[in-house]
DNA sequence: CTGAAAGCGCTAACAT
DNA sequence: ATGTTAGCGCTTTCAG
């Protein structure tokens, strides 16, 4: 492979400076059509694709990437669906506007090793979309390097800003819900609530070290609208088979609840999966709420009842921060309106 | 913000000169204990984060980014829990070795305007997961800046290396499977075959326009095993939804066939779900494969028998192929193996 | 083993 | 409207 042609050497064929030739393709400055033509004529003769972002980037000190850190596992970001669907809309609001998403896995163990990105990769910002714990030696990192960070959810006091939804707010409209459909015997299916993942009751002492704001939220939000849960128990992930399991040790009792309500969609799937093993009918027997308001086709002909949370517009306003900090100014904090939506799986309990 | 500190204030800190002070980050050369020591102290007390990307890039020439072409719609690939399998792969094993994965939002449409980062962002590899059209213009885009590109599915006559799997093999062996079951009744439905997106039997005039490789493979696989559909639907994605769309098509008629095969395992699970709603049994009225491998629980109790493809391993390979192409190497096409996989959705027909 | 100097490709003052 | 000149932050010969 030959050496890239340069903007020299389309400059040189065109017969004008190299500044020139720059203006030809920036446009930012005065100059003539008819040297413009020409020297964008050279271009195309010379297969040349328009000026190198690699020069651009030092002279202007930006690279144009944001980068999206990965936290703990990859795997585990991907398969969630609100994730990807947040990286969606943050990668469509970001690319027309000339930035690109970089995706920078990390461990966020002491031994940087496989975090080697987080320490290197050109980015002009970061976001963590979730998973953003106080001491984490990601933030350290970004922060020495001087990179600014944007966090897709996390506590509100690290002095970065935080784009996130009304988590409280969700789990009280469905909380309202239930009681008003007259459920008293209401059981919680709460996120990881932080550290070691176990499938589990909760009780005040693990209450108290709980370490995931969306998921101390969404706890808050029951007690605002009274709901006092016979039993709340802690899933090991987001995930379908994590909700089953957890829905198992809630509903295979002598005197199980009227109603369960989980804290995301992929729980209540579980639950609802859970309760069709036990010959439990939903809503029947059984109402399962959820939160997030995934689209989920395989349910049907159920329809889960959830609080949904802007997906798309969440990545656009984590853009939007990103934007503004790029452009010097300090963004505030944003929380995203949610919406409680009704589906099948939600009914009054039995007499 | 001040300025980010840099090399030669680091240098001037230890009392080296730049290049020295390169060389203590790099450990590209000999230096002495003694000095690599104050150098690094001088850049702690700094609080000097390593030589910044964008330096070295431009050095180099090499920025350490790969970029993946999301084109078609964003949205769409998102969707795919198999490319989003598959790009968690690939960033797994790029990232420990320094490199990073950039979405690059592309539509392929004539006008440039959304495509932007496809010809500025920074890269020196393109990967397309899928849906490369030989005359898409994001080709020549790439072509022209000189990005060389491997592609996650394709035409293997674009001079591109290719990675895929075993479409071809992995179909045979699923119409292997139900013609060994005693089907002689099977419909196919059939990934998008290129062009507008639509939901409706294929006819000889559609499947000579076919311009989809993996559809095209699948579809002859079915061949090498002999088996003649009694009827064929493509679907118009990959998605349960269009799958269940395609399935009432097929089985809501006088004489529906006794299995249907798919080319995906949503597809798959989108007839599972058709099936349900005509209340046909799943495997006693009809048999449904899929293909893919997916991970999906909330089928649960039924297991799809499907063709399993790795994705990880196809991330990794996509991963040395860009590898080997920035050494300057040219990587062979690689075809990864499938394995048929036998779950609970298949089962000889009734008498 | 260390320092001096020359760029990588581009842009932005500043002159003309 | 165009050319000249200086770097952006770093690496890398090449001398010393």
């Amino acid at each position: 492979m030959t050496d890239r042609t340069t903007l020299a050497d389309v400059a040189a064929a065109a017969g004008v400076s190299v500044s020139t030739a720059s203006l030809a393709f920036s446009g930012a400055g005065p100059i003539s059509a008819a040297t413009k033509e020409r020297v964008l004529a050279a271009a195309t003769e010379l297969g040349y694709a328009g000026p190198s972002a690699l020069g651009r980037s030092l002279r202007s000190g930006r690279s144009g990437i944001v980068g999206v850190v990965i936290g703990d596992q990859l795997r585990r970001s991907f398969r969630d669906p609100v994730s990807v669907q947040v990286l969606d809309g943050m990668a469509g609001s970001l690319g027309p506007r000339g930035l690109g998403v970089l995706l920078v896995p990390a461990t966020g163990e002491e031994g940087y090793t496989d975090d080697l990105l987080v320490s290197t990769a050109p980015m002009d910002a970061a976001v963590l979309l979730f998973g953003a714990r106080r001491e984490s030696p990601i933030f350290d990192a970004l922060r020495s390097r001087g990179i600014p960070v944007v966090l897709g959810e996390g506590p509100h006091d690290l002095g970065v800003p935080v784009v996130g939804v009304a988590d409280r707010r969700g789990t009280e409209l469905l909380a309202q819900h239930l009681v008003e459909l007259g459920h008293r015997r209401v059981a919680v299916v709460t996120l990881p609530l932080g550290g070691a993942r176990r499938c589990a009751p909760v009780d005040d002492r693990r209450l108290a070290e709980i370490d995931c704001p969306p998921a101390e939220h969404r706890l808050d939000g029951l007690r605002d609208a009274g709901l006092d849960p016979v039993v709340t128990v802690e899933a090991s992930a987001s995930l379908v088979e994590a909700g089953a399991e957890a829905g198992r040790l809630l509903l295979d009792v002598a005197e199980p609840p009227t109603a369960v309500l989980t804290h995301s969609d992929l729980l209540a799937a579980g639950v609802l999966i859970a309760a069709r093993e036990l010959g439990l009918r939903v809503p029947q027997d059984v109402s399962v709420a959820g939160f997030d308001g995934l689209d989920l086709p395989w349910l049907a002909p159920d329809v889960l009842t959830s609080v949904s949370q802007p997906f798309a517009a969440k990545g656009a306003a984590i853009a939007d921060a990103v934007m503004a900090i790029l452009a010097g100014e300090t963004p505030k904090d944003v929380e995203l309106p949610v919406e409680l939506r009704l589906g099948t799986t939600t009914a009054p309990p039995r007499a």
